[in-house]
DNA sequence: TATATTAATCGTAATATTACAATTAAAGAA
DNA sequence: TTCTTTAATTGTAATATTACGATTAATATA
């Protein structure tokens, strides 16, 4: 045991609760604010910034390129990172309807 | 190490990603999809619905309750379950901005 | 070529999560 | 009161995550 059973879920499910984990860190959540406001970013501006070891932010920004909501460009000594607008665009039609509720008229059920 | 150094963040990056996690699981996704669904269950709906143990999904609707995101109450031996509305909005309005970005007009930056 | 610069990777300790069997608690039914 | 129903809690094994020092790799620069 241990293990998340991914198989008894859908691909569908599966793949919310992914994105939904990559966003699952304060870190991480602070990288995606840092590049909504820079547009783009090197793993030593991070450091600076977050105050985490040069590693740690290393390992989320690969958490966060794993889930596929950033992208990394190696140029010279550097890598240059960004979101990606597609997987953007991928979370926000699943997530949205979990999030866009209609909670105008619904009262407390229990 | 080995636990998140929460101090080193906002209030509002914490709650961000404390949201985010809560749902960074396909089980609670799914015990949400269900609320959706049917607007209240009981523990025992979603142990035949997911088909994890009944220990296993207690403990995800704790974590989803933790969070703020479910409410339940005591109805005699059972306990019934919903969204929580009103936490709901919470988490819709610190999500949307990092969800609904302009994409149409960003390009690839590196 | 030697020396920075930048960040990825490796290794590892501390902690957290996931899953479930066994047990307990609490309310209703017989 | 005894038995059933329902779910929370406890305990625990397996696995995953977080954080960072040390190292490595790869490109610049002197």
């Amino acid at each position: 045991m241990g293990a998340t059973k991914t198989e008894i879920f859908t691909e569908q499910q599966n793949q919310m609760a992914q994105m939904a984990k990559a966003l699952g860190h304060p870190a991480r959540i602070a990288i995606v604010q840092y590049l909504l406001k820079q547009d783009t970013c090197i793993c030593g501006d991070l450091v600076l910034e977050i105050g985490l070891a040069q590693p740690t932010i290393s390992q989320h920004l690969k958490a966060l390129k794993t889930a596929g909501l950033i992208k990394g460009n190696i140029e010279g000594t550097s890598t240059c990172y960004c979101l990606d607008y597609k997987k953007w665009d991928v979370m926000k039609s699943l997530l949205s309807p979990l999030l866009n509720l209609e909670t105008d008229n619904k009262t407390n059920c229990c």
